[in-house]
DNA sequence: CCGATTTGCATGCATTTGCATGTACTGCCC
DNA sequence: GGGCAGTACATGCAAATGCATGCAAATCGG
């Protein structure tokens, strides 16, 4: 017997319908987005990066706290913050308290980067979302998406 | 000027922010997903494929229409269908009413993978998402996604 | 109907990615 | 304190990916 819902269709359909649907969502965004000419120099997780750097608050982050963030594996985070590095967008400093840990800070230069990447981007997203949400519909997929996010184990 | 919803933020600072948090949930949950053992043996792009496929009415899709679902550039599935046909999971086939496009279909073999993963696949989605949101959460979740993506410009 | 452009897919090649592993450090238990 | 499992990051190497391009078929403009 599985358990059905007042609608008569079974919960985990739902949920795997739900799931099918954010996904979609997603591939089809991210498609347009990373196409247009905001990133036509700097890959979208290469973004990624600098913009988590922007938003935290010391200016210094974890390299495996930035991986959390990231679909990439820890190698693949960390070849990439090579060539960020290289580019001199960011810098490495070992972590001072734990010994086995890299701090990550943006340059000036990824700073700035990372604005004027992010303007173009910002844009792109409100062209893209602001016609096909209303203002109350975007706020509550907003609210849905973080509570998702929120209430997933721990890993 | 930049104009102001009822609570205060920009309507592009609310598009932005809603979907940095939609991309972040599908960070979050692809993360814990793909590291499970549904996919100990197939990518989840190459799953991507096989299931898009056993969705598809009439078994035949094009090339170039399973590219829309996907992530990936043209190229890049072009040499994901070789692999998949090397694995005798789909089969090709020159498009008859078109010279220059391939048709596609799932093998039984195919068929038979797709559903295994698929089996064990929604169950891993069921718990990540089911216990994180109602169901009226799911349903609305779902609608809105839907709403998102069917409102984008066609490319 | 013919040339020019566009579209659909494949392939060469450089880059990126992941897995397995190595190295250094931490924390735990005794 | 000494051994020992666990964590954080880097690196060798094979595989996957994207860009540019090639080629064939379709479509367009006259």
């Amino acid at each position: 017997m599985t358990p059905r819902t007042a609608s008569g269709t079974s919960a985990v359909r739902l949920a795997a319908e739900t799931w099918e649907s954010l996904f979609r969502a997603q591939v089809a965004v991210m498609r347009r987005l990373q196409s247009g000419p905001a990133f036509r120099d700097l890959a979208v997780n290469e973004y990624d990066v600098l913009f988590t750097l922007s938003r935290c608050p010391s200016g210094w982050l974890r390299l495996n706290e930035l991986n959390d963030n990231v679909l990439l594996s820890q190698s693949s985070l960390s070849r990439l913050v090579d060539r960020l590095e290289k580019r001199g967008l960011v810098e490495r400093m070992p972590a001072p308290d734990d010994g086995r840990g890299v701090l990550l800070k943006l340059t000036e230069e990824g700073a700035a980067l990372q604005k004027e990447i992010g303007r173009e981007h910002v844009r792109d997203i409100a062209e893209l979302v602001g016609p096909a949400l209303t203002a109350a519909e975007q706020r509550e997929l907003l609210r849905l998406t973080e509570k998702l996010r929120a209430s997933l184990p721990s890993r």
